[in-house]
DNA sequence: CTATGGACCTGAATGC
DNA sequence: TGCATTCAGGTCCATA
């Protein structure tokens, strides 16, 4: 379910609650991607120091090591005071802390918890080292961003979604993005001028802020922390949008595949 | 190195 | 109603 504003999301709205936590109890469910890489109860008295986010990744910093969690397509984190009420099918990880209760739901289980000793460790290293630059910082650059586009002769959407470029722009936001900027999402990277490529940089950094501003998207289940929906999926131009009129010129927007994620544009306004 | 297709897993929606 | 097929917000891995 979740992009780089989802994360963002549920990381704003877990920071504060959970820093300064100490853990108390570790439960895992069913297996999540990768195995979590240290016994549960080695982590019982830590202290959860930070919260952050790289990319989908989210970090949390503990007083000694550090815990990467991933949502995949289905994840959702949701904290709460109190004890955790008793886990469903799909609670796969719980944290029971001084502060409160953290819970990883995740039917599809493409998520992971994922325990690094520290941040440049081997563990770390694999699923962080080849992340693109962050989209919402000063890192990404307009002209090194056209630099990076002309070396790929992929089609503009698979390059975005690729993420090794620049992070966080999932099949949502890589649509969207695309349609802000009027480029078609089969167009080969390689093929963008540096005009189309400072649209494209500013249309990503616009409607992925817009989209943290409205809480994210929720399609069938996203909610942050405390359970809120997102408002973002109703301002979306063409995601879901197949065959229903382009807010700007009233053509129907057209959806195809690109390597089996589906891909929406409207063909009047992207050329 | 780049590009592509399949894999992972479950539930909901759709089609016959 | 029942059963098979398709699809879903990600990304890793093997293969050309």
């Amino acid at each position: 379910m979740p992009e780089l504003p989802e994360i963002e999301v549920t990381r704003l709205g877990l920071a504060d609650r959970i820093a300064g936590a100490r853990i108390e109890g570790v439960r895992l469910g069913k297996p999540l991607r990768w195995p979590l890489g240290v016994e549960p109860a080695s982590l019982i008295g830590r202290t959860v120091l930070r919260l952050r986010r790289r990319g989908k990744y989210l970090l949390m910093d503990l007083d000694e090591g550090l815990l990467l969690l991933h949502l995949g397509m289905s994840g959702s984190l949701n904290f709460g005071d109190g004890p955790l009420p008793d886990p469903g099918a799909h609670d796969h990880f719980d944290l029971a802390t001084t502060r409160g209760g953290l819970r990883l739901h995740d039917p599809r289980r493409f998520g992971a918890v994922v325990h690094a000793a520290y941040e440049d460790d081997p563990v770390a290293r694999r699923l962080l080292a080849g992340l693109g630059v962050e989209p919402l910082t000063d890192a990404f650059d307009a002209a090194a961003f056209h630099a990076g586009l002309r070396r790929r002769g992929a089609p503009i959407k698979q390059v975005l979604l690729a993420g090794d470029l620049v992070v966080g722009v999932g099949n949502i936001y890589a649509s969207e993005a695309l349609f802000l900027a009027g480029i078609r999402p089969t167009t080969r990277a390689s093929r963008i001028g540096a005009g189309r490529a400072m649209k494209l940089h500013a249309a990503i950094r616009n409607v992925l802020a817009r989209a943290v501003a409205r809480g994210g998207s929720t399609l069938r289940d996203f909610a942050g922390p405390g359970g809120e929906s997102g408002y973002f999926q109703l301002e979306a131009n063409v995601y879901g949008r197949a065959g229903l009129p382009c807010r700007v010129c009233g053509t129907p927007v057209r959806m195809l595949r690109q390597g089996q994620r589906a891909t929406f544009y409207c063909p009047q306004c992207q050329t």
